[in-house]
DNA sequence: TGACGATAGTTGTTTAAACGACTATTACCT
DNA sequence: AGGTAATAGTCGTTTAAACAACTATCGTCA
């Protein structure tokens, strides 16, 4: 049943369009879902890019990634790694070392202390089980559903 | 056909977590279409925010709205109204007044110049446009699926 | 080999978001 | 009526986002 969002912004005309209504849930919802995570986050000082970061290290190894490849990684657009990464190297999560094959490259890698907050922990724990509280209404087949239109609005 | 965002961010192994995989999608989709209108409304000088708050003023006439109900109908949270509605004032796109029944509310309506630029003209038509565009490969019933799902994932 | 352009990060600066503390006004309640 | 809590906005400060300019290194090819 469509037509909640109007009630929640409280407006009485129905949308004209229907990709602005599209639209509107789509910020909406993130919006809310984000907020609900960074809640979670909040008590450990990281923030959501700066907790994907961690996550996108944890799966990529010893050797690290290069801070572009970090970049291109993120799921939300970051223009300015750079100072991302220091956040997280000034806590001692993360560490930098400068590529000696190819010297302009910085390789970035986590940390015993990255991997203590961020791994397999109370935390990332915590993070899977809001997910899974975010999306407790929905069957298998809906969330599938829910993930191919999401692709598709980027498809173009 | 699900599985877009893998390569998209660069990952080898699938996501164990479906509910994971559905919230990346989201934050990946809302924030690619999000810096899509934040360019369309850029030569304007206004931030997707702004622009939200002008929408909503349009929409709610000559009195105009208290800050605060405002804040409740933005799609996306805003914790400072306040400096919100200070930039569009400094511009002359809204005015303020403070209430005479109750002098705690102000109620901000939108200007004249507000209206020449947010109103029915060329910017919201682009708008428009690249709404369309953003799902433009959707058909009418896929729209409504999608956002059905995304108002039940806030349904809790 | 050495000039040129491309690539990888960094830094400076402006602007916006986030969070909490604060002021003014009203409503309630005994 | 008078004290108290609640409500509506505002302001101060810290932190993060955005954008552009800059440095260093590498690849290429005449």
């Amino acid at each position: 049943m469509t037509g909640r969002l109007l009630s929640e912004i409280k407006q009485t005309k129905p949308f004209a369009l229907p990709e602005l209504e599209a639209f509107l849930n789509l910020m909406r919802s993130a919006d809310t879902l984000a907020r609900e995570i960074t809640g979670v986050l909040k008590p450990s000082g990281l923030t959501g890019a700066q907790y994907n970061v961690l996550r996108i290290l944890r799966g990529a190894g010893e050797a690290g990634l290069p801070c572009g490849e970090i970049g291109a990684r993120l799921v939300t657009h970051d223009p300015d790694i750079t100072r991302l990464i220091d956040k997280l190297e000034r806590r001692g999560l993360v560490a930098r070392a400068r590529d000696v094959a190819d010297r302009r490259v910085v390789m970035v890698r986590i940390t015993a202390a990255g991997e203590a907050l961020a791994g397999d922990t109370e935390l990332s724990r915590a993070l899977n089980d809001l997910h899974r509280a975010q999306f407790a209404r929905f069957e298998p087949a809906h969330l599938t559903q829910l993930i191919d239109l999401l692709e598709r609005c980027r498809e173009r």
